[in-house]
RNA sequence: GGAGAGGUGGCAGAGUGGUCGAAUGUACCUGACUCGAAAUCAGGAGUACCGUUACCGGUACCGUGGGUUCGAAUCCCACCCUCUCCGCCA
């Protein structure tokens, strides 16, 4: 959400900034209910304060044993009055707030221009793609070459979007999760986390993914429902949802290994091929909570972080920063680190960082007590897939296959698969 | 799933219709005493919003949402959560 007081005081620039993104904000139709909104919040609390002293009075009076006949009809009409100014000014609110949760966030200056994807600037080129000496597979023929991947029976029993794994091909993954884990809480200090799958929507309205993204999410059919968490984000950074911590605690470093459900509806006929793109997917998330004075560094900490799993690993990657109009709702600034595919013989999206500074943490509450004034304030929010493990294992599987159709363990992950160097057909 | 108890400020814990945003204790901050600290004494201190912005005034918040009332932490209804016992289960 974006502070409902640079609201009022700039709403021009703060649309100008959205446009940006292609984002169209209506400022006269939001100036509109502010409007309403003010002067309705004034009468009802003038109402109150004439009420509450009114009462007072009665009490006064009754406790003397006065007669409060007279008073009590002097606020006969008060009653009616109040609430009609409440349903006003709740009506207004309502208004209000439904614009505003649906007001992405401010784009930093430092953001480029653009539309789409091909307007997003490439910051990085790390490694060389292997030449190959022979016709490379994608990982889908690899990984049945092997009998360790098969779609058709996920299909049974799931329908498309979703793969089984088996025997080294499943420990692998198991291993890149491992590797990450350890690689993230013993050198760059986070605290590993385990958190709930399932959320209410509360959480989700605090990160940003609802009320705008419902559609992207799977859905329980409970009374109050419950919701598969889309990434990690969503819990972890809820850990802070109306809560002050203090000074010391900062900054606040959680690594979280959960899967990811994602519905993908709207995504038809996109990456249908593999394991690219699942309903469920292995993720390791990164997620910071900082003082507002620190979140640009961390965000450049936070990537790099993601970078090193990738260099230990040996896999090229590019390192891109999204244009405008190609950047999430809430996020302010993003790096999206893209892995290099042999099979597709193009760099794709591995890890997606972000700095959504106060955004979620107003939405959620997520404060911390600054010793210099002693007053509560937002704390900055960050997160990024540190990196996600379904694409990782596609990665590793393509740029380390060989010309026997096996995959050669990459050396960082030999300790997680008990020294085995390589997975070949029994 | 069944039975019972309970949700009040950082924590503990009073408060069953009228200056209760809320006693008291504790933790916290400031000052006094002290060479310093402890102890003691005095004072301060919740969160958010609105108006004024020197000071200050107002509103909301006692699990959540409704209701009754001139007035609700307190009464009524629904829901949520926690704890104990039983059942079930990993």
């Amino acid at each position: 959400m974006i502070d409902p007081k640079l609201l009022r005081q700039s709403a021009d620039d703060v649309a100008a900034n959205l446009a940006r993104r292609g984002f169209e904000f209506d400022v006269d139709e939001w100036r509109a209910h502010e409007e309403i909104r003010k002067s309705a919040q004034m009468q009802t609390e003038a109402l109150r304060a004439e009420r509450n002293s009114s009462a007072r009075k009665v009490g006064a009076a009754k406790a003397r044993g006065e007669d409060v006949a007279g008073l009590l009809a002097s606020v006969k009409d008060l009653g009616d009055q109040l609430q009609a100014a409440e349903e006003q000014l709740q009506k207004a609110q309502f208004a209000l707030q439904s614009i505003e949760l649906g007001l992405p966030n401010l784009l930093l200056d430092d953001v480029p221009d653009g539309f789409d994807e091909s307007a997003n600037c490439e910051v990085l080129k790390w490694g060389t793609p292997r030449t190959f000496e022979f016709e490379t597979r994608d990982h889908v023929d690899i990984g049945a070459g092997l009998g360790l991947l098969d779609f058709d029976a996920a299909s049974r029993i799931s329908g498309s979007r979703f793969a089984v794994l088996h025997g080294p091909l499943a420990r692998l993954q198991r291993a890149l999760i491992q590797f990450m884990l350890d690689v993230h809480t013993a050198e760059h200090g986070y605290s590993e986390t385990y958190v709930p799958y399932l959320v209410q929507s509360q959480a989700l309205m605090g990160t940003g993914q609802l009320p705008k993204f419902g559609a992207d999410l799977f859905k329980t059919d409970n009374e109050t429902p419950f919701y598969l968490i889309p990434t990690a984000e969503v819990p972890v950074t809820n850990l802070l949802r109306d809560t002050i911590v203090e000074a010391d605690v900062l900054p606040l470093k959680y690594v979280a290994h959960t899967p990811c459900f994602r519905s993908e509806a709207g995504s038809y006929g996109k990456d249908t091929r593999g394991m690219i793109r699942q309903h469920q997917f292995e993720k390791v998330e990164l997620v910071q909570l900082v003082a507002a004075t620190e979140s640009s560094d961390a965000l450049e900490a936070l990537t790099g972080h993601a970078e090193v799993i990738l260099q230990r690993l040996e896999l090229p990657y590019r390192k891109v920063i999204l244009c405008a109009g190609d950047i999430g709702f809430g996020s302010s600034k993003t790096y999206d680190l893209e892995v290099w595919l042999p099979g597709q013989n193009a760099y794709r999206e591995i890890s997606s960082c972000s700095n959504y500074r106060d955004f979620q943490s107003r939405r959620m509450g997520a404060r911390w007590r600054n010793p210099e004034s002693g007053k509560p304030e937002l704390l900055h929010t960050l997160n990024g897939s540190g990196v996600a493990a379904g694409r990782a294992l596609v990665a590793v599987m393509e740029n380390y296959q060989q010309a026997d159709g096996s995959i050669s363990v990459p050396a960082a992950l030999q300790p997680y698969m008990a020294g085995q160097k390589s997975i070949r057909k029994n």
